[in-house]
DNA sequence: ATAATATCGATATCCAGATACTGATATAAA
DNA sequence: TTTATATCAGTATCTGGATATCGATATTAT
């Protein structure tokens, strides 16, 4: 019975994920010029049950709802990115300056995440000095030093997987702390380093099965 | 009580996430000329439970495993892809030609999975007629229509976010079954197709919450 | 042949998260 | 001012999935 509660209020992983969903659907009810929503509407949009939404907006929300009205978006909007983290910029690093490496460096959303990729690394030269959307392709075994004297903290892995192994080992040594994964392998890191699979294939069996059996049975 | 269990071995969908893991770690073995691997071996591996990973394998396997020696790989490989379905191939589409629709138009890992996407679709007049990857780009109001024809099931969608919406529509009307959505937004589609979403906003707010805390701790 | 051991399948327990229920309360209508 | 109602917060229950436990069994070693 040793254990205890660190914090007063804890928030499920499941919760927070689905925390941007909530965001996006916030803002944009924001731009239509609507200033406050109650958990029924939300859940009927979003297709989610009326008393998860309530219970994820209390497990964020700083002030409370009122009954009748809801809540104030803006409130909300904010109390979410705050527990989120999205007000506090966090500098990451790139490897892998592939397609999809691509997307992600274009990728607008994340600026409004607090998310910014510093920079991109590769191995390979010809693009090695070049530009992708305004960060700079450097060379990959740059990537440890870098990291460190840069202070970064989050390393997205998008390179192809016989090489994914050998580049988190590299982040792990310059100092990150939080991985995003998206090469379709399982990576070994320390305890103490997060490491989050954007699992594609996973989806893809999702799909898959789902399809298999609908059209089984038809 | 008028629902009935239609298959006898149910599969959960975690388990069922967690099958390309295992694929491509048992097809990792294969490669180095393993030819039988027990349970508490992959745990050990993967970082998993070795209990979790005995009951995964038993709802996939049809031959049992043996105490001391553990599964033949070459069988677990073989059911496995069976219940994903990667032995027939499904056709595809995909709807956004941008840098994430050119990263999964490249994305070579699709065709062991039975997954074949067909073509792109786009608005953007630059693009349209030209070819990605060996794929052909055509003009996104051909959608609907090309689906149809072609009996295509599997819809992917890498548009932006305002215009998520319509293409889903766009897709149902087709005849799309199960849509793989990569845009930041809640569709609304009717229950009976399926909508996955590769919720990057997601992944990335965990990223954020970990390295928050993580950093608030020191 | 017999004993030791790793691993198996099956059953039992535990936990997180989702859903249902209940009484309280703020707003709006009568 | 009173009544009706939508929504709230909190508590209770249910469920799926993860983990622990235990007896059974195939292989290996003595």
């Amino acid at each position: 019975m040793s254990r205890e509660k660190e914090s007063p209020i804890t928030i499920s992983t499941q919760a927070l994920e689905r925390m941007p969903y909530y965001l996006q659907y916030l803002k944009q009810l924001q731009k239509e010029g609507v200033t406050a929503v109650a958990s029924p509407a939300i859940a009927a949009d979003l297709t989610l049950n009326e008393v998860q939404v309530r219970k994820d907006l209390a497990a964020v929300s700083t002030s409370k709802g009122k009954p009748k009205a809801g809540f104030v978006i803006e409130d909300l909007i904010y109390n979410m990115e705050d527990i989120l983290g999205y007000h506090n910029v966090k500098d990451a690093v790139l490897a892998g300056a592939g397609f999809l490496g691509r997307a992600l460096l274009s990728y607008k959303d994340f600026d409004n995440s607090g998310m910014h990729i510093v920079a991109a690394f590769d191995t390979d030269n010809a693009v090695v000095g070049s530009e992708i959307c305004g960060k700079k392709v450097l060379s990959a075994d740059k990537l440890s030093s870098m990291c460190r004297r840069l202070n970064i903290h989050i390393g997205i892995i998008t390179v192809p997987k016989d090489q994914a192994q050998t580049v988190c080992d590299q982040m792990v040594a310059g100092g990150i702390l939080a991985i995003w994964n998206f090469a379709p392998i399982h990576l070994s890191a320390p305890d103490n380093i997060l490491v989050r699979n954007e699992n594609m294939t996973a989806s893809l069996a999702i799909l898959s099965k789902h399809l298999q059996e609908k059209i089984k049975h038809t």
